[in-house]
RNA sequence: UCCCCUGUAGCUCAGUCGGUAGAGCAAGUGGCUGUUAACCACUGGGUCGUAGGUUCGAGUCCUACCGGGGGAGCCA
């Protein structure tokens, strides 16, 4: 492979024949000279390229090499004699792949909104910010991978489309082969029985049941990859397609379950400020100042740590003002929760021991009987980036829980056989992805941290 | 789904008391001996989101709908 424009800023600039590729960012004249901002999306940085009016066809040529024109460029990489770079290219022979008329194309050369770039969302991954976003984002993908295997975790590919109906993680998109506008009846409700699997099936909510089972035979297991919600939210922190990440670990509890939270987080955090220097700049000086500072910070603190009937004393006792009322038993809002992240702590927070009643069916209950082994990560600004729990183990308990919950305890069948045969304390959490990568690189708006965002009547692209 | 804000040139916005539209950036042309958010001069560019309504007259006021943003709920 041709080095690209990351490895050449690396080289020396001693004269060697080198070649560029990629698409122009902008150009300047002088006059007897034009130089060109090359970019290639292997790094932020964009490579200068140096054309002399002694140039053949100089006019026409420059003319014709417009922002958001390709090029392939063979040059000189020599030292440059200009203070902004310490390598530049002299051209020596240059080939316009593809042109971007000026008066149509829509990414020029000065500042866009996100909300625009989000219209051209097949254009905004030339724009610096979403050039950044794609490479962090490929870079924390890696992370999560690594982090697992280097734990000996087994990477468990969860379905996609699922038939149980009761994951309860949210509104599920259904999925059918039957004719929407002739769709079948029997005795006035739908005939499931004609569709594709003979039942009522939908998009993953959530892999954690699954997860479940291959955790409860190869002990420490993750899942990494898209979950759907068709609920009707409309916010920077929700979207209808997201990939989430799912560890479920075997002889574990609620302890061990928050420590390698903690750790996952923290090692998250590091290996990118390791892997992409460049655009973890790019993304605390021009996106928000102070993140890396922060991101620092808290790698090397120990995340707080207190139970959801702590948080509840502290936040009645700040006295704060609240627009809801605090008193045991309500669920955490988010004036809450940003309260105890952003005033109290100033740092990730993990809350435990939530009462059963806000809680899942599927949570180890405590032996009060009121609280279950919940373990939320809410983080500054963000809220809620991790919820997990230890699992109930108890086949008892556990049904007891199905039906206390008004879910019926047959639909479960085959969940709740992981407690009738080996069963073992386990737990687990689940954590959005692009969540994480809001919190990481800054950025407001989840839409803009996917490359193609889907939500409540958003499917353009 | 609810609350608030918003929609004017390719983009970001201004537009006063209701009198038929303006700036910056981008683009085009010309200039400038090496620029780097280049610079200087000039030029072109508008169904004021859509549909109604009030009015002699609506970008401006009213209503509905659509799009965008922020917050809330739900959650990851």
């Amino acid at each position: 492979m041709k080095p690209g424009i990351k490895q050449i800023l690396t080289m020396p600039g001693n004269g060697e024949l080198i070649t560029v590729e990629g698409w122009i960012r902008t150009k300047r004249d002088s006059k007897g000279v034009t130089f060109l901002e090359i970019n290639d999306g292997s790094t932020l940085k964009n490579l200068q390229v140096v054309i002399a009016d002694t140039f053949p066809d100089y006019q026409s040529i420059t003319r014709e090499l417009t922002t958001g024109s390709s090029v392939t460029i063979k040059g000189k990489l020599i030292e440059s004699p200009g203070k902004g770079q310490a390598v530049e290219v002299v051209a020596g022979e240059i080939t316009i792949l593809g042109t971007a008329s000026p008066e149509e194309y829509a990414l020029q050369k000065k500042h866009h909104t996100f909300e625009f770039l989000r219209e051209i969302a097949h254009l905004r991954p030339r724009s610096n910010s979403f050039g950044a976003v794609a490479r962090v984002r490929s870079a924390m993908s890696f992370a999560v991978h690594t982090f697992f295997q280097e734990r000996g975790f087994v990477y468990v590919h969860t379905p996609i489309i699922t038939g149980s109906d009761c994951e309860g993680a949210g509104e599920m998109f259904q999925v059918t082969t039957l004719p929407l506008d002739n769709i079948p009846l029997k005795d006035g409700n739908i005939d499931f029985s004609q569709d594709f699997f003979g039942k009522k099936a939908a998009l993953t909510v959530s892999g954690q049941l699954e997860g479940e089972t291959y955790a409860c035979a190869l002990k420490n297991i993750y899942t990494f990859g898209p979950t759907f919600r068709a609920e009707n939210s409309n916010t920077s922190r929700h979207l209808a397609e997201f990939w989430m990440i799912e560890p479920e670990m075997a002889f574990c509890d609620i302890h061990g379950n928050m420590d390698i939270a903690e750790e996952f987080l923290k090692y998250i955090f590091q290996y990118v400020l390791d892997a992409c220097p460049d655009d973890m700049d790019f993304f605390n000086t021009r996106i928000s100042k102070g993140l890396i500072d922060n991101l620092q910070h808290i790698i090397k603190s120990r995340f707080k740590r207190i139970t959801y009937t702590e948080a509840v004393e502290s936040l009645v006792d700040a006295r704060a003002d609240f627009e809801f009322p605090v008193e045991w038993g309500i669920d955490l809002q988010s004036e809450h929760e940003k309260f105890l992240t952003e005033q109290v702590y100033r740092l990730p927070v993990i809350i435990t021991d939530y009462p059963k009643q806000i809680k899942a069916f599927y949570m180890k209950i405590n032996d009060d009987n009121r609280t279950v082994r919940a373990m939320d990560i809410l983080v500054p600004r963000l809220g809620e980036i991790v919820g997990g729990s230890e699992r109930e183990a108890d086949l008892t308990k556990l049904k007891n829980r199905i039906v206390e919950c008004g879910l019926d305890p047959d639909d479960y069948w085959w969940y709740l056989d992981l407690r009738r045969f080996g069963t073992v304390p386990h737990a687990g959490f689940g954590l959005g992805f692009e969540r994480v990568i809001q919190f990481v690189t800054g950025m407001q708006n989840i839409r803009d941290v996917i490359p193609f965002p889907r939500a409540v009547k958003t499917l353009e692209f």
